[in-house]
RNA sequence: GCCCGCUUAGCUCAGUUGGCAGAGUAUCUGGCUUACAUCCAGAAGGUCGUUGGUUCGAGUCCAACAGCGGGCACCA
């Protein structure tokens, strides 16, 4: 046996540990019954590591492992994700630095530079994910533009269209006009901020000198009016109900309405109906058959309006429209008032609301299905509180807008007539491949594929069954338990969810669990580009992937969001010297005492003490894993093997005559207890004791091998 | 605006059916005892956010308030 160094040194040993494992990684090279179904959430292949994917991926490798050890079978597959807007704003910023826009290059030439990206960094995060010890088999990663998984997303788009599911319409929608792409209303980034309230005078037509008063903060909207409305309940507006209101400046005649949505209280209680750029707008405007003009484009200026306000960007029209008003008296006053408005969440534009033609899918069934899936136990959201706002949002939720006019991304399967397109008028098809029969319309056959492509999310939903059904060779859907932050559970949680019931008829996991956040000191969010986001692949080099590990796990308690404390990594590298010098004493002292100490088959009070503690230790920590609570099971262990195995059992072992066999088993069993969370460190004493076949591959340890102990 | 969560030792957090307040870290005292000074033995440190209620008994249950965080809505 080698003479162990004093210390833990993790550096020397992780990789070469790593490349050990990796062959028992692969989904064949298990052979029990029971399956233990994993799904990866999917990186961007712009990412780069951060805490929260080491969290999440060291919590479902805690349980990978432990399954392992059961002898269950682990199906775990990686994967990374084309993350549509977002990898296109990585590459704009790339040629942004070289003095380039993507449209300088045209659409081909940067859908090249795009894939030339990912060939060179898209696979780095998982490499990174290497580095913390995860044990997924990597001899099937997947990418989300793969031709299998196109093919997937292909099909379930037919068939929500076949089902009439999916509609095109042009209504209004959030758009970036940077981006040049709709967005849907998960991708939105909501600011504070000090704007004003402005009181326009708008009045009424027969004859009389009235006039009703209108709070907006959009003044530059007036010119797209096509309605005022009031609350049905508001005394003060009944008698102008079906009148006539002039809009200023423009001089149109526009309607006066009542609408439920309208709050008397805010404001006059008097409502400008813009259905092309308020969403609330819209949807009354829906209720009344009330058209839609639209005065603002995809760049944000005024068109289809006054010559004197054309080609204005809109802040400057708000200007203008502003001293207009005045001179004409029809602004009344302008009140200081704070609220959010939209803003890009990838580039940090201010949004516009504008009508565009769009694809939609219809969320109304596809909601009852995410519902009655939760209510029906089918999948159990952990931690509990999840399950509300699970609820709320499917309650409130809006058809989903799932294409999107960006360059990088899946193209949706639609062809449109060229022919009928020069004509301005919209004639496609649904297909994968080019439609072979002519246009109903123009009798010939001119068909071209929309650049429109999909929202990235539409894609990611349908995750599981994707990787999970392919290839035919098994059918590992669904999976057991999916993990991810907060912040993409309806982006992408939810809509697995929808998606698998319809699709599938059945659950694409049975547990979701919810990590908390890791946050920075002060309790705020860690954020790459605001220089507060810490690397873990740094954490790694300073500590070892164990502590890490232990680190992230310690202090990830369920409840809540956690503040980052790098002090529990000094614990852990604490740890891992302690567990590393009680195997080496454990290994000293048996050399020394050989001859002396042969087991007599007797135990004493201090062997039974410490056998009834690890069978304890054993039990909770199993039901801990089971039940997400990483942290707890940790600690559980820390205590064990520290306070009552080192300073009370080992103590003892020195002067008194305690059991040879049981201070083995105490040794051997530790570590496969704390395989899972530390699996390096573990690894490496497991074969420093002469074992041949790797930790990686035992089993959980026994209670009955200590019942049988304890009855001697 | 509506809803949810959190508030416990200097710091970061546990505290599962209500029953003498815990851990890590920091601080102090004493120990290089041949596995580990990345250690051991011990100490100090908290009116459990505020106010009220239920109870023999409340960190734990209820109500209100405050501070912080989050979700939803919203260019009213």
């Amino acid at each position: 046996m080698t003479e162990a160094a004093k210390h833990y040194n993790p550096k020397e040993i992780e990789r070469k540990i790593y490349e050990k494992w990796q062959p028992f990684f692969k989904v064949g090279k298990q052979k029990g019954k029971k399956t233990f179904i994993a799904l990866i959430a999917p990186p961007n292949i712009t990412g780069v590591l951060h805490l929260g994917h080491a969290l999440e991926n060291t919590m479902i490798d805690i349980m990978a492992r432990y399954h392992r050890f059961k002898g269950d079978r682990v199906i775990w597959l990686p994967g990374t994700d084309h993350a549509s807007i977002s990898t296109q704003n990585v590459v704009e910023k790339k040629l942004k630095k070289q003095g380039l826009t993507r449209f300088d290059l045209g659409r081909k030439k940067f859908l090249e530079e795009v894939w030339r990206w990912r060939d060179q960094f898209g696979d780095l995060i998982l490499e990174q994910f290497k580095r913390i010890g995860i044990s997924p088999d990597w001899s099937r990663i997947r990418f989300t533009l793969d031709k299998e998984y196109v093919k997937t997303v292909e099909d379930a788009f037919i068939h929500y269209y076949k089902k009439g599911l999916i509609y095109r319409d042009d209504r209004a929608i959030n758009f970036c006009p940077r981006c040049q792409t709709s967005l849907s209303d998960l991708e939105i980034d909501w600011r504070e901020n000090n704007g004003n309230l402005f009181y326009i005078r708008y009045k009424i037509k027969a004859g009389s000198n009235e006039d009703l008063i209108v709070a907006t903060t959009r003044p530059e909207t007036i010119l797209a009016d096509v309605a005022l409305a009031v609350s049905p309940t508001d005394k003060r507006y009944q008698k102008y109900l079906g009148e006539k209101a002039i809009l200023p400046l423009v001089n149109r005649e526009i309607l006066i309405i009542a609408d439920k949505r309208v709050d008397p209280n805010f404001g006059t209680g008097v409502l400008k109906i813009t259905p092309a750029h308020s969403l609330i707008d819209y949807e009354i405007a829906q209720r009344h058959s009330l058209p839609m003009i639209s005065v603002i484009d995809q760049e944000a200026k005024i068109c289809n309006s006054l010559p004197e306000f054309n080609g204005l960007d809109w802040l400057e029209a708000r200007e203008k429209i502003i001293e207009r008003l005045k001179a004409i008296q029809a602004l009344e006053k302008i009140e200081v008032y704070q609220h959010s408005l939209p803003y890009c969440e990838r580039c940090g534009t201010a949004l516009q609301v504008i009508p565009s033609k769009e694809w939609f899918l219809k969320m109304k069934d596809l909601a009852e299905l995410a519902k009655a899936a939760v209510k029906q136990k089918k999948v159990r959201i952990s931690p509990d509180r999840f399950k509300k706002v699970y609820f709320d949002w499917l309650k409130n939720v809006r058809d989903w807008c799932v294409s999107r006019k960006i360059w990088w991304g899946q193209q949706l399967p639609v062809w449109f007539c060229q022919n009928c397109l020069k004509n301005k008028s919209d004639v496609y098809k649904i297909s994968r491949l080019k439609p072979q029969s002519n246009c109903n319309v123009c009798k010939k056959q001119n068909w071209s594929r929309t650049e429109e492509v999909f929202d990235t999310w539409f894609s990611s939903a349908l995750w599981p069954f994707a990787i999970l059904y392919s290839k035919k060779e098994q059918v590992w859907y669904p999976a057991d338990i999916v993990s991810s932050a907060r912040d993409i559970f309806h982006l992408w949680i939810t809509r697995m969810i929808f998606s698998g019931f319809y699709f599938k008829g059945k659950e694409p996991f049975k547990k979701v669990f919810i990590h908390p956040t890791i946050m920075n000191k002060a309790g705020q969010r860690m954020s790459k580009s605001l220089g507060t986001g810490i690397d873990p692949i740094e954490l790694v080099e300073k500590y070892g992937a164990d502590v890490l590990r232990f680190g992230l796990i310690w202090q990830a308690q369920q409840t809540q969001d956690l503040r980052f404390n790098e002090d529990y990594f000094e614990t852990g590298s604490k740890f891992a010297n302690k567990v590393w010098n009680a195997v080496r004493f454990y290994q000293i002292f048996k050399d020394k005492n050989k001859e002396s100490r042969a087991d007599n088959g007797n135990l004493t009070k201090a062997d039974q003490l410490i056998l009834k503690d690890l069978k304890k230790t054993i039990n909770l920590v199993e039901k801990k894993i089971l039940n997400f609570e990483f942290s707890p099971a940790l600690q559980s262990i820390y205590r064990f093997f520290w306070n009552r195995f080192c300073d009370v059992y080992l103590e003892s072992s020195k002067t008194g005559k305690n059991n040879d066999k049981v201070l083995e088993l105490v040794i051997f069993d530790s570590l496969k207890l704390l395989h899972p969370f530390m699996p390096f460190l573990t690894e490496q004493l497991w074969l420093n004791l002469g074992q041949k076949k790797l930790l990686f591959l035992q089993s959980w340890p026994e209670t009955k091998t200590i019942d049988q102990f304890l009855k001697k």
